[in-house]
DNA sequence: TTGTAAGCGTTATCAC
DNA sequence: GTGATAACGCTTACAA
């Protein structure tokens, strides 16, 4: 069934068909009637790939993700892909992976799906920060779609970014450690991204605010994953610390293992913090306090963005902070 | 830059262009080469719109979940995107949520894309069982491509079910659990999902060949939040067990909570197995005992089947069962 | 080995 | 209001 047998069908042209599948003002509502019992009695849908081809454009957005099974990236992705439904549009996953050379592949060929926009969503994309070189493949795919970063901070020409004020929220919750009593705050992080960094920044901001040193032996970069993480800490005695600051809650887990495999009581001899609030942080024993940093309101405003961009009403700002707060549980003393 | 400026530029027709593109042994070397080169330096990509248009396929496969933010749907979303990937196909992700309605919807939207197949990633598509009716939906969209079925059993044309071997799963480790000494087994469950029956027909079967009562107050539907489970627990008194068979590991750390806030010992006066042995099982305090159900596996039968079936090679089978087995923790001692 | 030309199913621009 | 008709960019017989 296609838009020529409907028309035959309803015994008018193709043009008119046309119209009365985009909804144009410009048909008798008496045809109109006509032409719509004949495409609901077919079950006639318009052939995606034909309009497509004309309008270049399939109502598509790409999301890269380096991977779904990370619970804040799904979280990402569920809220994404939900909001984008509420306008009509579909999307295209693609898990990247961490790797550079797998993130430019991911990019380049989920743009040759001729997508409307694409999502990055994950602090992997922005990179270090360091090297400008690094992001040049986002800056490339810019020239093509409306690309938006999702917690990372990437300059360039229809480049947008939304990201959670890590740095804010890494500084006060140390802030609040250190002011409770705790000197030897350990920083446990398995990434280098861009939020990372700012989580690092923020940390060791509060540390000198608070004329505490920056200790190398503090900082801990390590696999996402609890048993390695309590082992790496059970093993390397020679760090000293009184409390944790971790960028994931599956780290911070991984601390209360160690913890528990030590007898040290938590939070009295061993103050953590986790990131993201995920459902780990309520599993573990003492549950959690956990950074929060609302990744729907994130995707939110990524969608609202595009949605204004893609319709021609308003151009995005190239860069958008959110605010993240501490959600207090069993595990901290502050 | 589309195939009448490259071959222009190669000095061919557009049909050799289209050759070279898709790799048509009828060219001489020479010529590929030159064109290759042309192609290479305008950075040509051959418009994906038109050739869907013209093979009616743009090499895409629907994935429906009910909600990606489920570690395990994540885990099946990222196996399978990344073994299509393999064969060049991308993925449209929709999820739908466990609303009847809104899986018909998802199932009628995402075929207008024109997927050349579809994959239900979730026992919520199988439905109750007992209403054939209910799955209508899926034979009508079955009609359009083949469609993939994980987790539930729905007869049909071109219909291709795989699933975990959930009843014998639940039988043997229900079994184990009696035959350890434990008489009050509380079967947790949040779903009527078609592997939702089978863990619990496993379940029963058990406890009747060791001779013992199916009891209605063994037998707990609650929302799969371990703070909620814990609470509901603590707040039925009526409920009288001495251990927990859980059909996923979210339950399962509920009854840990409960345990923990009754002062009862795990495993000595609450016996737990959790389900799909996830990151959770790992996190709470003792560390759950859990059914691994080979989610990747699964993912993997689903995509070798899928592509035998595209290639037109093989026709797989319409059903196919994957073993499960219980990876044993702390939260048992059997 | 290469080129010509007819689809594929829309949308959009004209006329009428 | 409605109907021809030309794009849109590709694949693929069929000819040469």
């Amino acid at each position: 069934m296609n838009i020529y047998d409907i028309a035959k069908l309803a015994g008018v042209s193709i043009a008119t068909v046309s119209r009365v599948v985009n909804n144009s003002p410009n048909v008798s509502e008496r045809t109109k009637q006509r032409v719509l019992a004949v495409m609901e009695e077919h079950h006639y849908t318009p052939n995606v790939f034909a309009r497509g081809l004309g309008l270049d454009s399939m109502k598509t957005i790409g999301i890269v993700c380096p991977d779904v099974r990370d619970a804040y990236v799904a979280g990402l992705v569920a809220s994404l892909e939900g909001r984008l439904r509420e306008y009509g549009y579909d999307c295209i996953l693609y898990c990247s992976g961490y790797k550079k050379e797998k993130k430019e592949q991911a990019v380049e060929l989920i743009l040759q799906k001729r997508i409307d926009a694409l999502v990055l969503a994950g602090s992997t994309y922005a990179g270090g920060g360091l090297q400008k070189k690094e992001t040049d493949y986002i800056r490339q795919a810019a020239a093509q779609v409306p690309v938006f970063v999702m917690n990372g901070r990437i300059d360039g020409e229809n480049i947008y970014c939304v990201y959670s004020s890590d740095y804010q929220a890494t500084y006060e919750t140390a802030s609040a450690m250190i002011e409770s009593g705790r000197s030897k705050i350990l920083f446990l992080t398995d990434s280098h991204s861009y939020s990372a960094n700012k989580k690092l920044e923020g940390y060791e901001a509060a540390l000198r605010d608070h004329g505490l040193p920056v200790l190398g032996s503090r900082k801990l970069y390590t696999k996402n994953q609890v048993h390695y993480v309590r082992d790496i800490l059970l093993a390397r005695k020679d760090l000293d610390f009184d409390s944790v600051l971790a960028t994931d809650d599956g780290l911070a887990v991984g601390a209360v293992k160690y913890a528990h495999a030590r007898r040290l009581q938590i939070p009295k001899d061993l103050c953590i913090v986790g990131y993201n609030n995920s459902e780990l942080a309520v599993c573990c024993e003492p549950e959690l306090s956990s950074i929060d940093n609302f990744a729907q309101e994130l995707c939110g405003m990524v969608i609202d963005e595009m949605m204004g961009l893609l319709r021609e009403e308003t151009t995005p700002p190239a860069h958008k902070e959110v605010a993240c707060h501490l959600v207090k549980r069993c595990s901290t003393d502050f």
